[in-house]
DNA sequence: AACGATCCATGAATATAATTCACAATGGCT
DNA sequence: AGCCATTGTGAATTATATTCATGGATCGTT
């Protein structure tokens, strides 16, 4: 069996010249690189050199091997190197699972300035699961959650990162505008867009409407937060959404937060890892970056 | 250090999915195999895989060995294949030198069938040689030499594998061409064409003209054998070749052979070689094809 | 031709590493 | 709980690699 260390002595004999340099090169006595290359020209059934006096020469076989020394010497090295960055927690792909749609404008703010000091990490962001993100979590297919929903389990950690209200937004024109903050009754006659998820997982609902036994007049789902704000700002319907989504967009189209009841509604996200790994230096670091975003 | 038995264990147990099947498939006991991967896992600083019950799953680090795992490993197998060729003679190039010119229409004779026994072996054919063909062998720039002048060393071997007759070649319409044999005051008048070595090494003027001190009217020197022989047809000169080669080309030309002197001129064809190599198969079996080859 | 310097090969002794053996620990299953 | 299959562990053993001490060979030098 060809093994590496064999690569090694055809690479060191053939850049030094002489077993005596070679062996030193490799950290051993001549003695020793000269058992080693006995043992293995008697394995391979071939000689590697010819000894014409003190010089040595290689054979066609030995010529085979070294292309093959320089050829997979490199990739060792390289492997080695790679390894070892992972081992320091210096690279890996960070899976980002999302349960919560606005959060992915929050999120971009931190993966920006994440992927600057972490040149060897790649982040990936998922958005379905198939056994929801803590089943995401446990079957690692993804290595972070990001949710407003921790759900504690052995084994798992969550971490708040991010407090925010959620607030409904309304166009600056809409007969709402006006108002510090909003009963339940106010939507009856109201279009509310949400995201396409389900009704357990909508705050507006869970935490506002149900609770009153109230339901706005339609209820329309839209994927995208963007188109959903256009519409609101068009007058067409209202949506409820972390009050410093609404302010960002606010610059660009004319659009008012109003509070959800007179204490309003806070929420929080969270940071949820594998315990195991809350060590592990790019995803502990994701998370303290993800706490100090600052927010004008 | 990534060692290839390292890459092996990747391998295994990724194929056999636990770590009791693994050894087995190494030849190995469980014992042996979780020390090996404890040591590895330490040694890189990671571990390789995450112990969930008795599943085994790969963690990052074990995957991009993995990956390394099925590109390198192949890779080595292969060069074991080769090398092992290599070992038992049945792959090489052989590298032959060629000390006559007229000796080129033989070798083709012998490197189309050997070529199909020995479908390993690459021939590369060498005309020219900054020390002489000897020099050459010694300088492993070739390994195998067909010369007519065998010069004995210490070190290497010749041996005749062709005897043929040196004779005048002469177009069919010259007024030569009816004669037995010729002496050397016969081509006083003539032009000569030889291929363009130096005269030492021109059998007609070693054994034949200057032993009588004779020399032709006009010497011109041609390169290639085709157009020598078409210039001879063409009545323009004669030339010196071996009798078997004139017999092959007077089917397609109006050519005459003629006997040098009354006993004519007999040439043997050696090959020699490196004594050490003598028992290399692909070698061995071209100097017996060598000596095999049946001219009609 | 003799000499010293350098290089490679070899055998025995030693050090290091790999493997086994015997058994403990764990997790899944009925 | 008890059983089976799997993995982990420490000590003993075996295999392998390395060193040490030495000898032989080659090459350049005087």
């Amino acid at each position: 069996m060809i093994e590496r260390n064999h690569l090694e002595i055809l690479r060191a004999v053939n850049q030094q010249g002489s077993l005596t340099a070679a062996a030193e090169s490799l950290h051993l006595t001549q003695s020793a690189l000269s058992h080693s290359i006995r043992k293995l020209e008697q394995q391979l059934g071939t000689s590697l050199w010819v000894r014409e006096g003190r010089q040595l020469r290689l054979t066609q076989s030995g010529e085979y091997l070294l292309s093959l020394a320089n050829r997979l010497l490199p990739q060792f090295e390289h492997a080695g190197m790679v390894i070892d960055q992972y081992a320091r927690g210096q690279r890996g792909t960070l899976r980002i699972g999302m349960e919560c749609h606005p959060c992915y404008q929050w999120l971009l703010k931190v993966v920006g300035p994440y992927l600057q000091n972490w040149p060897g990490v790649d982040v990936d962001v998922k958005q379905k699961f198939q056994f929801g993100g803590i089943g995401a979590l446990f079957g690692y297919d993804i290595d972070l959650l990001v949710t407003p929903d921790p759900l504690h389990r052995p084994g798992l950690v969550f971490e708040p990162v991010f407090d925010y209200e959620q607030v409904l937004v309304v166009a600056q024109s809409h007969h709402l505008a006006g108002r510090e903050w909003l009963e339940p009754v106010d939507l009856e006659k109201e279009t509310l867009i949400t995201y396409p998820v389900e009704i357990e997982r909508l705050d507006i609902y869970t935490k506002f409407l149900l609770p009153e036994n109230t339901a706005p007049a339609r209820h329309k789902t839209i994927e995208t937060t963007d188109i959903m704000l256009q519409m609101v700002a068009a007058g067409r319907g209202v949506a409820a959404l972390p009050r410093w989504l609404a302010v960002e967009y606010s610059e660009k189209m004319a659009l008012k937060p109003i509070r959800l009841s007179k204490e309003g509604i806070a929420k929080q996200i969270f940071l949820g890892v594998r315990e195991r790994e809350l060590n592990v230096d790019y995803l502990s670091s994701f998370m303290a970056m993800a706490r100090d975003v600052r927010w004008r």
